[in-house]
DNA sequence: CTAATAGTGTCTTTAAGACATTATGAA
DNA sequence: TTCATAATGTCTTAAAGACACTATTAG
């Protein structure tokens, strides 16, 4: 660049030179973690598959505020890193989990999210094959609980009033891990009209969950269902080695609802390689085993 | 709740009434705005339809950092605001414009993105209806310039080794506004392999673009584009009564290809309704004037 | 043999793509 | 009358939904 000079006369290195930060107010910027796997429940009859439930990593907090609720895990940004490096960096030193799928999620801003201070925080979802898990690693092992997920949608409402309309969607939540339910409830509220469009998510009932934990995993169940028929994004909840009927389930699980074999298949093979290798000591027909094709 | 305390012997009010925040480093944390709107080109021959243009609007830095180069508009977030209300709160200031459609793009936290100090940029889209462009309004009229889009992505290479799968795209960005060309190159990198997933995106040539503001608009084109095929967010860039060819033109520039016409208005008529009013003064058939329909 | 899943075939329904035909108003 | 767009019809192709049928294993 030519050597432009601003008002004062100064080069952009002698303004960056002289450049101090001003003393207004900044916030804290924590990252969040919403981190799913998609878990094989125990079985009785050995000829039936085990069905997966999807999960989420909840770390029961140790002190103020919300002490004795559940937190997704997560920390503060440090100054020499990117919110995503910060995410990768807490999601092992906390639960010794690394080299994962992530993806930035929202940024949730509301100045009284937390009852400390200004604290912002740019929440992120994981998706970790759970054949991965070491449960014992991580800082907060013995605080952290996997939660299988419940996730209901119900239309409250929708008007149509002045050429404002608006829709109250609430989401009930339902998180079940080791002795403890927790039941929580989100509400949102899209309001449009030529003056603009807003969709705004409220806690109706936190339960047991601190902060605004309930509104970010309510984001990322939204997030994982849109994005899932569109993309590949499924994939990172199998193993290395899996079957088209284990991929299916983890569609159904992220859908809540079941799918039809055949044109599931006809619609998603083509995100998996066929091997060599098949299911064995099944209790029925063995099955093609595949991995995740590249593209 | 119940008084839980803490392993100080702390009720929750006691530990919040003696909270003081920590003295760690904090990152500034700004709002920029992609401000989309489909503008109609002046036309020479009576009969033919104006063609339709996307725009975004860049205002000229007139102080270092980057003095000279064109930003997007935006400010810092302040402790009583969220960062919507901030975008919301900046682009009427800085622009006039008021009650349009505002969504959260992704926050920018790479630590060296800004020169002078540590920075954060919680992108947002807008969009807004060229019909409610008031030019003159904005402390920032004077530097602000609508800058038209034209986008093109190519794919440099996909690779295969070792199980780490990688493609690379280049997207080159030409936006020309008043006497302006500005012509910059953002590279986008996926790693995937069974050892997680990476998207990250590099500035190859910021082409007069302040800060990482080629990233941010690549960002947000990619988001348009993506949205555009299975929501009504097309609808906030046309006027209260338009024609179905207009929502078509938009969907055309958003796309970035020519559609037909047939299939298009099978697929799309539902996200509008029908008037009473059709167009006049056109040289050739009037047409029916719609308006959105709210879902 | 049986219970269960694996894998595939096929009919129906729906949507998308492509193009053609008719309608209409301003100059 | 002409030009350019409006609006719709229809044929073709592709995909989704629904369900049925055959294959194969452990016990």
């Amino acid at each position: 660049m030519t050597e432009l000079r601003d008002k004062n006369g100064l080069t952009e290195e002698e303004y960056l030179c002289a450049y101090r930060p001003g003393d207004y107010e900044k916030p804290s910027v924590a990252v969040d973690m919403v981190i799913f796997t998609a878990m094989a429940e125990e079985n009785e009859n050995y000829r039936k598959l085990p069905e997966k439930e999807l999960k989420i990593l909840l770390i029961k907090r140790g002190g103020h505020p919300y002490l004795g609720s559940w937190a997704l895990p997560g920390g503060f940004v440090e100054p020499d890193e990117t919110t995503e490096q910060a995410a990768a960096r807490e999601l092992e030193e906390e639960t010794g989990i690394k080299d994962i799928y992530l993806e930035q999620l929202y940024t949730f801003s509301d100045p009284g999210r937390d009852p400390r201070t200004w604290v912002m925080s740019c929440s992120y979802i994981a998706l970790v094959d759970s054949s991965k898990l070491d449960v014992k690693a991580g800082d907060d092992a013995d605080r952290a609980e996997w939660f299988s997920i419940e996730f209901e949608q119900e239309e409250k409402s929708t008007s149509s009033i002045n050429g404002v309309f608006e829709r109250v969607t609430d989401f009930s939540l339902t998180l079940v891990g080791g002795s403890e339910r927790i039941s929580a409830k989100v509400r949102r509220t899209s309001r449009r009209s030529n003056k603009g469009s807003e969709n705004r998510f409220t806690i109706v009932d936190r339960g047991n969950l601190a902060f605004d934990h309930a509104m970010i995993i309510t984001s990322a169940l939204l997030r994982l269902r849109g994005k899932v028929e569109y993309t590949d994004i499924a994939l990172n909840l199998v193993p290395e080695y899996f079957t088209l009927t284990e991929l299916q389930q983890v569609y159904e699980i992220i859908l809540g609802k079941k799918l039809i074999k055949a044109p599931f298949r006809r619609k998603y093979a083509y995100l998996a390689d066929p091997t060599d290798k098949i299911t064995s000591d099944a209790g029925h027909r063995p099955s093609k085993l595949f991995r995740r094709r590249w593209m």
